[in-house]
DNA sequence: CGAATAGTGTCTCTCAGACATTATATG
DNA sequence: CATATAATGTCTGAGAGACACTATTCG
């Protein structure tokens, strides 16, 4: 990243083994939602270091590509599924965060729009289970068979990771338009829709009528002239996300 | 960060050749203040690539100490300066960011409080100098000479991170004690100067009135009962920061 | 018409921004 | 008492939260 003189300590500073860099991985936070209950995809882990503890997905990143890249491929390898956005969390670095080696790790929060949930067969993926996000703080996760797992119970940091992450889509909820990436078509949905993808983001229920108000405060939701299928008995307009509103 | 077969495929698709891990480093932002005008210090590159633009100081991380740990040490060996606040803000990984290696780098944000800056010499840090930021959008920075430096003129993608850094300094006033960490003393300061402090970070003039009650309903700032030099003719108060107000 | 979901309207309280006023020190 | 800085007070408009009301469809 800069002067050569940089250069000169890193050859006077490193012995050239390959066990004097870290190596660099990226962990995935695959979250999804489905009726505002915000899901995450987790790992069992096969081998120690947390033999059969839930972890987040992950793998090292190759030489030739960005950590951006990594983390798309990493989260198809291991979970079949494919990110509509993705963001650089944080980057892990603490040396003995992985009792094995020096592992740096760089963390992405990955949004999956809400649709069937097909957890590749044949790959790692047989290992991957959805769980919904039931408390924040402490975390705790409810599997789809009812399994209550702590965050205690987590591999790793991963549950610190998770709860970093959890805070930094609730801060971005009404500044980015991070939760539209949760919705399954951008182009054709209905404001109760868009209030589950809100409301996962958010961790609470939201009021149709100021909810409705504030995104469109700040969001242009144009209606497409058709209309959904009728959940109840009132057909609900469909809309089309049109970016922020000038102000 | 994860599991055994990560390392699997860790060993299979890397050759162990030391190129094949990316070299890892950090970028140091050297924030300080003076009467409300934000400063950056800068180093000038001595070779090319970017020879003799100015760059962001940094340096390439040790094996056995974590990006934090590599950022603080950093900051004092090319500026010679301390840090009273880091913060983590991004990591670039693209390859190909560096033309000479593969090189992946942790920004760092760094607030120096304000004080007398004595960049040290017999280091690297004959090299660096303090900069102004004089527009943000596009960056301009001047010199204690007054020159004037464009941001197309900054070395590698230095102007991008300043910008982004900028834009999360901002982002993260009102909700941290970020502009805090600019104050000589936070156990002893008045109200302009934390008004400068603030300006600083957000980079617009505040109206002092608007200002104090917007920050006294956010944190605690308590008397100490002394009272300040007059800059001008009436003696202002001194207070103590308190941490947040209980809600 | 009753029930269930979709969508609109209204009231109040808080707070940010603009600006006016008062207080304290000095020559 | 003129002046410069420090500190407080007042007015207004925008927006969030709570909640009541209207609209559409079905049996």
């Amino acid at each position: 990243m800069k002067a050569e003189d940089d250069e000169k300590e890193f050859l006077e500073s490193y012995d050239p083994s390959i066990y004097d860099r870290p190596s660099v991985a990226v962990d995935i936070l695959p979250f999804t939602q489905e009726t505002g209950r915000l899901k995450i995809i987790m790992v069992k882990r096969g081998k120690p270091p947390f033999k059969d503890a839930w972890a987040l997905p992950g793998g090292f990143m190759r030489i030739n590509e960005s950590a951006d890249e990594a983390a798309m491929r990493e989260l198809e390898e291991e979970t079949g599924m494919k990110a509509s956005r993705i963001e650089q969390l944080y980057t892990f670095s603490d040396p003995g965060r992985d009792p094995r080696m020096r592992v740096l790790s760089v963390a992405y929060l990955c949004i999956i729009a809400e649709g069937p949930i097909s957890l590749a067969a044949g790959t790692d993926a047989s290992e991957a289970e959805v769980f919904t996000v039931a408390d924040r703080n402490p975390l705790e996760l409810i599997s789809t068979s009812g399994a209550v797992i702590h965050e205690d119970n987590l591999a790793f940091d991963h549950a610190e990771i998770i709860r970093t992450a959890l805070a930094r889509m609730e801060g971005k909820a009404w500044y980015t338009d991070i939760a539209f990436a949760f919705l399954r078509d951008r182009e054709s949905f209905t404001y109760k829709e868009l209030m589950y993808a809100f409301e996962a983001v958010l961790g609470k229920p939201q009021v149709p009528s100021n909810f409705r108000r504030k995104v469109n405060g700040i969001w242009r939701i144009e209606p497409t002239g058709k209309y959904g299928p009728q959940s109840g008995l009132r057909i609900p307009e469909l809309f089309r996300f049109a970016g922020r509103n000038e102000k």
